[in-house]
DNA sequence: TAGATTGTTAATCGATTAACAATC
DNA sequence: TAGATTGTTAATCGATTAACAATC
Protein backbone atom coordinates (compact mmCIF):
# COMPACT_ATOMS: atom_id res chain seq x y z
CA UNK A 1 0.00 0.00 0.00
CA UNK A 2 1.66 3.32 -1.34
CA UNK A 3 0.55 6.23 -0.15
CA UNK A 4 0.75 9.51 -2.34
CA UNK A 5 2.74 12.17 -0.72
CA UNK A 6 4.85 14.95 -1.81
CA UNK A 7 7.44 14.92 -3.99
CA UNK A 8 10.63 15.42 -2.03
CA UNK A 9 12.12 18.78 -3.86
CA UNK A 10 9.42 20.67 -3.08
CA UNK A 11 7.42 20.65 -6.28
CA UNK A 12 3.94 19.68 -5.86
CA UNK A 13 1.87 17.28 -7.73
CA UNK A 14 0.55 19.87 -9.82
CA UNK A 15 4.12 20.79 -10.86
CA UNK A 16 3.91 23.85 -8.58
CA UNK A 17 6.82 24.48 -6.43
CA UNK A 18 6.10 25.46 -2.88
CA UNK A 19 7.99 28.07 -1.28
CA UNK A 20 10.07 27.31 1.67
CA UNK A 21 8.42 29.06 4.69
CA UNK A 22 10.91 32.11 6.11
CA UNK A 23 12.34 30.60 8.73
CA UNK A 24 13.07 27.27 7.23
CA UNK A 25 15.24 29.32 4.28
CA UNK A 26 17.06 31.47 7.08
CA UNK A 27 18.19 28.28 8.49
CA UNK A 28 19.22 26.18 5.37
CA UNK A 29 21.09 28.83 4.12
CA UNK A 30 23.31 29.00 7.80
CA UNK A 31 23.44 24.83 7.88
CA UNK A 32 24.83 25.36 4.29
CA UNK A 33 27.34 28.07 5.09
CA UNK A 34 28.95 26.21 8.30
CA UNK A 35 28.84 22.94 5.95
CA UNK A 36 30.79 24.58 3.23
CA UNK A 37 33.33 25.65 5.91
CA UNK A 38 33.13 22.17 7.66
CA UNK A 39 34.56 20.60 4.03
CA UNK A 40 37.58 23.40 3.42
CA UNK A 41 38.39 22.16 6.82
CA UNK A 42 38.16 18.45 5.63
CA UNK A 43 35.59 17.15 7.35
CA UNK A 44 33.59 14.21 6.15
CA UNK A 45 30.56 14.13 8.20
CA UNK A 46 29.30 16.28 10.62
CA UNK A 47 25.98 15.42 13.19
CA UNK A 48 23.15 17.78 13.94
CA UNK A 49 24.79 18.12 17.52
CA UNK A 50 27.51 19.55 16.00
CA UNK A 51 25.77 21.62 13.47
CA UNK A 52 23.82 22.90 16.48
CA UNK A 53 27.34 24.06 17.86
CA UNK A 54 27.97 26.43 15.03
CA UNK A 55 24.86 27.65 13.78
CA UNK A 56 23.02 28.23 17.39
CA UNK A 57 19.77 26.49 16.13
CA UNK A 58 18.80 23.57 18.18
CA UNK A 59 20.14 20.01 17.24
CA UNK A 60 16.12 18.86 16.93
CA UNK A 61 15.34 21.22 14.90
CA UNK A 62 18.39 20.61 12.48
CA UNK A 63 17.10 17.24 11.74
CA UNK A 64 13.88 17.82 11.59
CA UNK A 65 14.25 20.44 9.28
CA UNK A 66 16.65 18.33 7.17
CA UNK A 67 13.91 15.39 7.39
CA UNK A 68 10.90 17.37 5.91
CA UNK A 69 13.00 16.76 2.67
CA UNK A 70 14.61 13.14 2.50
CA UNK A 71 16.65 10.87 4.79
CA UNK A 72 19.86 12.38 4.35
CA UNK A 73 21.59 11.28 7.39
CA UNK A 74 23.06 7.80 8.76
CA UNK A 75 22.17 6.89 12.17
CA UNK A 76 24.81 6.50 14.49
CA UNK A 77 27.04 8.53 11.79
CA UNK A 78 25.65 12.17 11.03
CA UNK A 79 25.39 13.99 7.99
CA UNK A 80 27.78 13.77 4.85
CA UNK A 81 28.40 17.01 4.45
CA UNK A 82 29.36 17.18 0.84
CA UNK A 83 25.93 15.08 0.03
CA UNK A 84 24.69 17.68 2.47
CA UNK A 85 25.79 20.97 0.76
CA UNK A 86 24.00 19.31 -2.51
CA UNK A 87 20.91 18.63 -1.19
CA UNK A 88 20.64 22.05 0.43
CA UNK A 89 21.51 24.13 -2.43
CA UNK A 90 18.99 21.76 -4.48
CA UNK A 91 16.07 22.73 -2.08
CA UNK A 92 17.56 26.89 -1.66
CA UNK A 93 18.12 26.87 -5.91
CA UNK A 94 21.10 28.00 -5.36
CA UNK A 95 23.57 26.11 -7.52
CA UNK A 96 23.81 28.69 -10.06
CA UNK A 97 25.92 31.96 -10.48
CA UNK A 98 25.13 35.74 -9.39
CA UNK A 99 26.34 38.54 -9.85
CA UNK A 100 27.44 41.47 -7.73
CA UNK A 101 27.66 45.33 -8.14
CA UNK A 102 29.96 46.33 -5.30
CA UNK A 103 29.54 50.42 -4.20
CA UNK A 104 32.87 51.71 -2.69
CA UNK A 105 36.28 51.92 -3.26
CA UNK A 106 36.81 52.52 0.23
CA UNK A 107 38.71 49.95 2.87
CA UNK A 108 35.37 48.41 3.33
CA UNK A 109 35.09 47.92 -0.61
CA UNK A 110 38.39 46.51 -0.80
CA UNK A 111 38.01 43.86 2.09
CA UNK A 112 34.68 42.36 0.40
CA UNK A 113 36.69 42.69 -3.27
CA UNK A 114 39.63 40.89 -1.96
CA UNK A 115 37.10 38.15 0.84
CA UNK A 116 35.97 34.85 -1.13
CA UNK A 117 32.83 34.85 1.56
CA UNK A 118 30.98 35.37 -1.37
CA UNK A 119 32.47 33.42 -4.52
CA UNK A 120 32.14 30.31 -1.92
CA UNK A 121 28.43 30.32 -2.70
CA UNK A 122 28.40 31.10 -6.13
CA UNK A 123 28.48 35.07 -5.88
CA UNK A 124 31.04 37.06 -7.64
CA UNK A 125 31.72 40.67 -7.35
CA UNK A 126 31.47 42.14 -11.66
CA UNK A 127 32.08 45.34 -11.07
CA UNK A 128 33.29 47.92 -8.34
CA UNK A 129 31.68 51.44 -8.86
CA UNK A 130 33.23 54.77 -7.06
CA UNK A 131 32.16 58.14 -7.23
CA UNK A 132 35.85 59.68 -6.47
CA UNK A 133 37.05 60.09 -10.19
CA UNK A 134 40.52 59.70 -9.15
CA UNK A 135 39.75 56.21 -8.13
CA UNK A 136 38.29 55.41 -11.20
CA UNK A 137 40.53 52.50 -12.94
CA UNK A 138 42.26 51.63 -10.17
CA UNK A 139 42.16 47.66 -9.84
CA UNK A 140 40.82 46.37 -6.78
CA UNK A 141 41.06 43.31 -5.20
CA UNK A 142 43.69 40.04 -5.11
CA UNK A 143 44.23 36.97 -7.17
CA UNK A 144 44.11 36.12 -10.34
CA UNK A 145 41.56 38.83 -11.85
CA UNK A 146 41.40 42.30 -9.69
CA UNK A 147 39.01 44.38 -10.93
CA UNK A 148 39.05 47.70 -12.10
CA UNK A 149 37.06 50.53 -10.72
CA UNK A 150 34.26 51.97 -12.86
CA UNK A 151 32.55 54.80 -13.14
CA UNK A 152 29.06 55.60 -11.66
CA UNK A 153 27.91 56.87 -14.67
CA UNK A 154 28.06 52.91 -16.33
CA UNK A 155 25.85 51.97 -13.67
CA UNK A 156 22.79 51.57 -15.57
CA UNK A 157 24.84 49.83 -18.36
CA UNK A 158 26.82 47.70 -16.30
CA UNK A 159 23.45 46.22 -14.35
CA UNK A 160 21.71 45.10 -17.57
CA UNK A 161 24.95 43.69 -19.17
CA UNK A 162 26.47 41.96 -16.21
CA UNK A 163 22.91 40.54 -15.18
CA UNK A 164 23.45 42.34 -11.47
CA UNK A 165 21.07 40.90 -9.33
CA UNK A 166 22.45 41.76 -5.75
CA UNK A 167 23.75 45.60 -4.85
CA UNK A 168 26.38 45.55 -1.67
CA UNK A 169 26.82 49.22 -0.61
CA UNK A 170 29.81 49.64 1.39
CA UNK A 171 29.32 53.87 1.06
CA UNK A 172 29.42 56.56 3.32
CA UNK A 173 25.74 56.56 5.21
CA UNK A 174 25.05 60.11 2.78
CA UNK A 175 25.85 58.56 -0.07
CA UNK A 176 23.83 55.53 0.19
CA UNK A 177 20.33 56.44 0.15
CA UNK A 178 21.53 58.05 -3.77
CA UNK A 179 22.43 54.30 -4.57
CA UNK A 180 19.94 52.53 -3.73
CA UNK A 181 17.45 54.77 -5.71
CA UNK A 182 19.34 54.23 -8.47
CA UNK A 183 19.98 50.33 -7.86
CA UNK A 184 16.13 50.03 -7.75
CA UNK A 185 15.14 52.02 -10.87
CA UNK A 186 17.66 49.71 -12.92
CA UNK A 187 15.69 46.59 -11.81
CA UNK A 188 18.27 44.95 -8.50
CA UNK A 189 15.91 43.43 -6.02
CA UNK A 190 18.79 42.49 -3.44
CA UNK A 191 20.84 45.30 -1.81
CA UNK A 192 22.94 44.55 0.74
CA UNK A 193 23.66 47.78 3.05
CA UNK A 194 27.01 47.82 5.11
CA UNK A 195 26.29 51.63 5.78
CA UNK A 196 24.22 52.70 8.75
CA UNK A 197 21.56 54.61 6.63
CA UNK A 198 18.20 53.32 7.07
CA UNK A 199 17.20 52.99 3.26
CA UNK A 200 13.77 53.40 1.96
CA UNK A 201 12.93 50.99 -0.83
CA UNK A 202 9.77 50.22 -2.93
CA UNK A 203 8.04 46.71 -1.20
CA UNK A 204 9.46 44.32 -4.07
CA UNK A 205 13.19 44.93 -3.08
CA UNK A 206 14.75 43.64 0.04
CA UNK A 207 16.86 45.30 2.00
CA UNK A 208 19.84 43.66 4.37
CA UNK A 209 21.17 46.10 6.95
CA UNK A 210 24.52 44.34 9.01
CA UNK A 211 24.03 46.01 12.36
CA UNK A 212 27.23 44.58 14.43
CA UNK A 213 26.69 47.20 16.83
CA UNK A 214 23.34 45.56 17.55
CA UNK A 215 24.77 41.66 17.68
CA UNK A 216 27.46 43.34 19.73
CA UNK A 217 24.36 44.93 22.21
CA UNK A 218 22.83 41.67 22.13
CA UNK A 219 26.14 39.68 23.09
CA UNK A 220 26.69 42.45 26.06
CA UNK A 221 23.58 41.76 27.63
CA UNK A 222 23.60 38.60 28.85
CA UNK A 223 27.93 38.88 29.51
CA UNK A 224 26.11 41.76 31.94
CA UNK A 225 23.61 39.82 33.27
CA UNK B 1 -7.34 48.21 44.99
CA UNK B 2 -3.94 48.24 44.07
CA UNK B 3 -2.36 44.84 42.59
CA UNK B 4 0.92 43.75 43.25
CA UNK B 5 3.04 43.79 40.10
CA UNK B 6 7.09 43.04 38.81
CA UNK B 7 9.06 46.33 38.83
CA UNK B 8 8.95 47.71 35.36
CA UNK B 9 13.13 47.38 35.32
CA UNK B 10 12.72 43.95 35.07
CA UNK B 11 13.71 43.62 38.72
CA UNK B 12 11.84 40.84 40.93
CA UNK B 13 10.02 42.43 44.55
CA UNK B 14 12.93 40.13 46.08
CA UNK B 15 15.71 41.89 44.37
CA UNK B 16 17.47 39.64 41.74
CA UNK B 17 16.43 40.65 38.70
CA UNK B 18 14.62 38.73 35.69
CA UNK B 19 16.99 37.77 32.74
CA UNK B 20 15.28 38.60 29.40
CA UNK B 21 14.17 35.97 27.02
CA UNK B 22 16.56 35.88 24.23
CA UNK B 23 14.37 36.91 21.52
CA UNK B 24 13.36 39.92 23.23
CA UNK B 25 17.15 40.90 23.73
CA UNK B 26 17.95 40.42 20.37
CA UNK B 27 14.98 42.19 19.05
CA UNK B 28 15.03 45.32 21.09
CA UNK B 29 19.15 45.48 20.51
CA UNK B 30 17.70 45.61 16.83
CA UNK B 31 14.81 48.69 17.90
CA UNK B 32 17.80 50.52 19.05
CA UNK B 33 19.90 50.27 16.18
CA UNK B 34 17.15 51.43 14.13
CA UNK B 35 16.05 54.80 16.95
CA UNK B 36 19.94 55.54 17.12
CA UNK B 37 19.99 55.97 13.70
CA UNK B 38 16.29 57.81 13.29
CA UNK B 39 17.74 60.33 16.27
CA UNK B 40 20.70 61.40 13.52
CA UNK B 41 18.13 61.68 10.51
CA UNK B 42 16.67 63.83 13.12
CA UNK B 43 13.45 61.84 13.88
CA UNK B 44 11.41 63.17 16.88
CA UNK B 45 9.14 60.37 16.69
CA UNK B 46 9.13 56.85 15.36
CA UNK B 47 5.66 54.13 15.30
CA UNK B 48 5.68 50.61 15.80
CA UNK B 49 4.97 50.36 12.02
CA UNK B 50 8.00 52.64 10.78
CA UNK B 51 10.43 50.59 13.42
CA UNK B 52 8.79 47.38 11.96
CA UNK B 53 9.87 48.09 8.73
CA UNK B 54 13.68 48.67 9.08
CA UNK B 55 13.84 45.61 11.77
CA UNK B 56 11.60 43.00 9.91
CA UNK B 57 10.04 42.65 12.69
CA UNK B 58 5.99 42.70 13.31
CA UNK B 59 4.28 45.81 14.52
CA UNK B 60 2.31 44.33 16.89
CA UNK B 61 5.07 42.29 18.33
CA UNK B 62 6.93 45.50 18.99
CA UNK B 63 4.58 46.90 20.54
CA UNK B 64 3.75 43.89 22.66
CA UNK B 65 7.70 44.03 23.90
CA UNK B 66 7.54 47.71 24.33
CA UNK B 67 4.70 47.24 26.50
CA UNK B 68 5.85 44.69 28.59
CA UNK B 69 8.45 47.00 30.23
CA UNK B 70 6.03 50.00 30.38
CA UNK B 71 3.59 52.47 28.58
CA UNK B 72 6.42 54.41 26.26
CA UNK B 73 4.15 55.47 23.60
CA UNK B 74 1.57 57.76 22.61
CA UNK B 75 -1.03 56.85 21.05
CA UNK B 76 -1.73 58.72 17.72
CA UNK B 77 1.39 59.69 17.42
CA UNK B 78 4.15 56.88 18.34
CA UNK B 79 7.13 56.73 20.47
CA UNK B 80 9.47 59.68 21.23
CA UNK B 81 12.12 58.41 19.94
CA UNK B 82 15.05 59.94 22.41
CA UNK B 83 12.96 58.90 25.54
CA UNK B 84 12.64 55.26 24.05
CA UNK B 85 16.70 55.05 23.39
CA UNK B 86 16.80 56.11 26.99
CA UNK B 87 14.51 53.04 28.18
CA UNK B 88 15.86 50.32 26.10
CA UNK B 89 19.20 50.96 27.34
CA UNK B 90 17.76 50.88 30.69
CA UNK B 91 16.32 47.47 30.19
CA UNK B 92 19.29 46.10 28.30
CA UNK B 93 21.66 47.64 30.73
CA UNK B 94 23.94 48.90 28.01
CA UNK B 95 24.86 52.44 29.17
CA UNK B 96 28.21 52.50 29.89
CA UNK B 97 31.25 52.21 27.75
CA UNK B 98 33.27 48.55 26.93
CA UNK B 99 36.68 48.32 25.28
CA UNK B 100 36.80 46.74 22.13
CA UNK B 101 40.34 44.78 21.29
CA UNK B 102 40.42 44.36 17.34
CA UNK B 103 43.08 41.97 15.63
CA UNK B 104 44.15 42.42 11.88
CA UNK B 105 45.80 45.40 10.39
CA UNK B 106 44.40 44.80 6.60
CA UNK B 107 41.51 46.36 5.22
CA UNK B 108 38.62 44.96 7.26
CA UNK B 109 40.43 46.11 10.09
CA UNK B 110 40.87 49.37 9.07
CA UNK B 111 37.40 49.49 8.01
CA UNK B 112 36.04 48.83 11.50
CA UNK B 113 38.61 51.45 13.00
CA UNK B 114 37.76 54.29 10.86
CA UNK B 115 34.13 53.42 11.26
CA UNK B 116 31.74 54.85 14.36
CA UNK B 117 29.64 51.94 14.25
CA UNK B 118 30.21 50.87 17.41
CA UNK B 119 31.10 54.38 18.73
CA UNK B 120 27.35 55.00 18.99
CA UNK B 121 26.41 52.43 20.95
CA UNK B 122 29.15 52.95 23.83
CA UNK B 123 31.93 50.72 22.47
CA UNK B 124 35.80 51.62 21.66
CA UNK B 125 38.25 50.25 20.52
CA UNK B 126 41.41 50.88 22.53
CA UNK B 127 43.37 48.65 20.71
CA UNK B 128 44.59 47.10 17.53
CA UNK B 129 47.01 44.15 16.79
CA UNK B 130 48.42 42.42 14.48
CA UNK B 131 50.86 39.95 14.38
CA UNK B 132 52.94 41.57 11.47
CA UNK B 133 56.07 43.41 13.03
CA UNK B 134 55.94 45.60 9.82
CA UNK B 135 52.75 47.06 10.62
CA UNK B 136 53.56 46.96 14.32
CA UNK B 137 53.37 51.23 15.16
CA UNK B 138 51.30 52.12 11.67
CA UNK B 139 48.28 54.49 12.94
CA UNK B 140 45.21 53.54 12.48
CA UNK B 141 41.44 55.23 11.72
CA UNK B 142 41.11 58.87 10.83
CA UNK B 143 39.63 61.97 13.07
CA UNK B 144 41.11 62.84 16.21
CA UNK B 145 42.61 59.66 17.91
CA UNK B 146 44.21 57.40 15.72
CA UNK B 147 45.61 54.10 17.46
CA UNK B 148 49.11 52.87 16.69
CA UNK B 149 48.97 48.97 16.20
CA UNK B 150 50.58 47.34 19.18
CA UNK B 151 52.71 43.86 19.06
CA UNK B 152 50.35 40.43 19.34
CA UNK B 153 52.88 40.01 22.43
CA UNK B 154 51.57 42.89 24.68
CA UNK B 155 48.00 40.79 24.61
CA UNK B 156 47.74 39.69 28.20
CA UNK B 157 48.98 42.94 29.50
CA UNK B 158 46.46 45.03 27.10
CA UNK B 159 43.42 42.73 28.15
CA UNK B 160 43.87 43.12 31.62
CA UNK B 161 45.07 47.16 31.46
CA UNK B 162 42.11 48.24 29.24
CA UNK B 163 39.85 46.04 30.41
CA UNK B 164 38.94 44.37 26.87
CA UNK B 165 35.41 42.83 27.23
CA UNK B 166 35.25 41.96 23.66
CA UNK B 167 37.75 40.70 20.90
CA UNK B 168 37.06 41.24 17.22
CA UNK B 169 38.55 39.19 14.89
CA UNK B 170 39.63 40.59 11.00
CA UNK B 171 42.64 38.53 10.60
CA UNK B 172 42.58 35.47 7.83
CA UNK B 173 41.05 32.13 8.72
CA UNK B 174 44.03 30.14 9.63
CA UNK B 175 44.87 32.46 12.44
CA UNK B 176 41.51 32.72 13.88
CA UNK B 177 41.14 30.16 16.32
CA UNK B 178 44.98 30.99 17.75
CA UNK B 179 43.37 34.35 18.54
CA UNK B 180 40.23 33.17 19.75
CA UNK B 181 42.30 30.55 22.19
CA UNK B 182 44.50 33.63 23.57
CA UNK B 183 41.59 35.47 24.15
CA UNK B 184 39.85 32.80 25.99
CA UNK B 185 42.84 32.23 27.92
CA UNK B 186 42.73 35.59 29.12
CA UNK B 187 39.81 36.14 30.37
CA UNK B 188 37.58 37.54 27.38
CA UNK B 189 34.08 35.92 26.83
CA UNK B 190 32.58 37.56 23.73
CA UNK B 191 34.46 36.74 20.19
CA UNK B 192 33.00 38.90 17.30
CA UNK B 193 34.80 36.44 14.44
CA UNK B 194 34.53 38.55 10.73
CA UNK B 195 36.44 35.22 9.49
CA UNK B 196 35.16 32.30 7.90
CA UNK B 197 36.77 29.86 10.72
CA UNK B 198 33.97 27.98 12.81
CA UNK B 199 35.69 28.42 16.27
CA UNK B 200 35.90 26.45 19.21
CA UNK B 201 35.64 27.83 22.51
CA UNK B 202 34.33 27.07 26.33
CA UNK B 203 30.54 27.26 26.85
CA UNK B 204 30.71 30.30 28.54
CA UNK B 205 32.17 32.29 25.60
CA UNK B 206 29.85 33.52 22.73
CA UNK B 207 31.66 33.89 19.40
CA UNK B 208 29.49 35.50 16.84
CA UNK B 209 30.00 34.81 13.37
CA UNK B 210 29.31 37.11 10.68
CA UNK B 211 27.94 35.46 7.42
CA UNK B 212 27.40 37.75 4.83
CA UNK B 213 27.04 34.70 2.55
CA UNK B 214 24.19 32.97 4.42
CA UNK B 215 22.47 36.23 4.52
CA UNK B 216 22.76 36.87 0.75
CA UNK B 217 21.24 33.01 -0.33
CA UNK B 218 18.56 33.78 2.15
CA UNK B 219 17.81 36.74 0.21
CA UNK B 220 18.40 35.18 -3.33
CA UNK B 221 15.88 31.88 -2.45
CA UNK B 222 12.79 34.57 -2.58
CA UNK B 223 14.26 36.39 -5.44
CA UNK B 224 14.62 33.38 -7.32
CA UNK B 225 11.10 31.43 -5.99
C1' DT C 1 -13.93 66.32 15.97
C1' DA C 2 -11.48 63.01 12.90
C1' DG C 3 -7.55 60.39 12.05
C1' DA C 4 -3.89 57.85 13.76
C1' DT C 5 -1.59 54.73 16.69
C1' DT C 6 -0.96 52.54 21.06
C1' DG C 7 -1.86 48.81 24.35
C1' DT C 8 -4.01 44.45 24.70
C1' DT C 9 -6.65 40.23 23.77
C1' DA C 10 -7.42 35.92 21.39
C1' DA C 11 -6.38 32.60 17.83
C1' DT C 12 -2.99 30.51 15.05
C1' DC C 13 1.36 29.20 13.71
C1' DG C 14 6.15 27.87 14.12
C1' DA C 15 10.19 26.79 17.28
C1' DT C 16 11.96 24.45 21.13
C1' DT C 17 12.62 20.74 24.05
C1' DA C 18 12.58 16.04 25.88
C1' DA C 19 12.27 11.51 24.89
C1' DC C 20 13.05 7.33 22.49
C1' DA C 21 12.66 3.59 19.05
C1' DA C 22 15.10 2.56 14.88
C1' DT C 23 19.33 1.55 12.99
C1' DC C 24 24.00 2.50 11.40
C1' DT D 1 27.65 -6.34 20.10
C1' DA D 2 27.77 -1.62 22.09
C1' DG D 3 27.69 3.12 21.35
C1' DA D 4 26.14 6.82 18.77
C1' DT D 5 22.99 9.49 16.22
C1' DT D 6 19.10 9.86 13.22
C1' DG D 7 14.13 10.37 12.38
C1' DT D 8 9.93 11.27 14.70
C1' DT D 9 6.37 12.09 18.22
C1' DA D 10 4.26 14.85 21.78
C1' DA D 11 4.18 18.72 24.91
C1' DT D 12 5.42 23.33 25.76
C1' DC D 13 6.77 27.75 24.71
C1' DG D 14 7.25 31.96 22.09
C1' DA D 15 6.11 34.63 17.74
C1' DT D 16 2.82 36.11 14.51
C1' DT D 17 -1.36 37.88 13.06
C1' DA D 18 -5.91 40.10 13.17
C1' DA D 19 -8.81 42.87 15.53
C1' DC D 20 -10.26 46.66 18.23
C1' DA D 21 -11.21 49.66 22.24
C1' DA D 22 -8.74 53.41 24.31
C1' DT D 23 -6.92 57.74 23.68
C1' DC D 24 -3.66 61.16 21.93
Amino acid sequence: MTSIKEPLDGSRLDGSVERLSLGVAARLSRYLQVLTQAKKMGKDTISSQELAEYTHVNSTQIRRDLSGFGKFGKRGVGYNVDSLIGQIRKILRTSGQHNIALFGAGYLGKAIASSDIFAEHGFRVVAIFDTDVAKVGEPIGDGSAPLAVRSYDDLARVVEDEEIVVGVLAVPERAAQGVADDLVEYGVKIIFNYSEALLQVPPDVTVHTSSPAADLLYALYFYLT
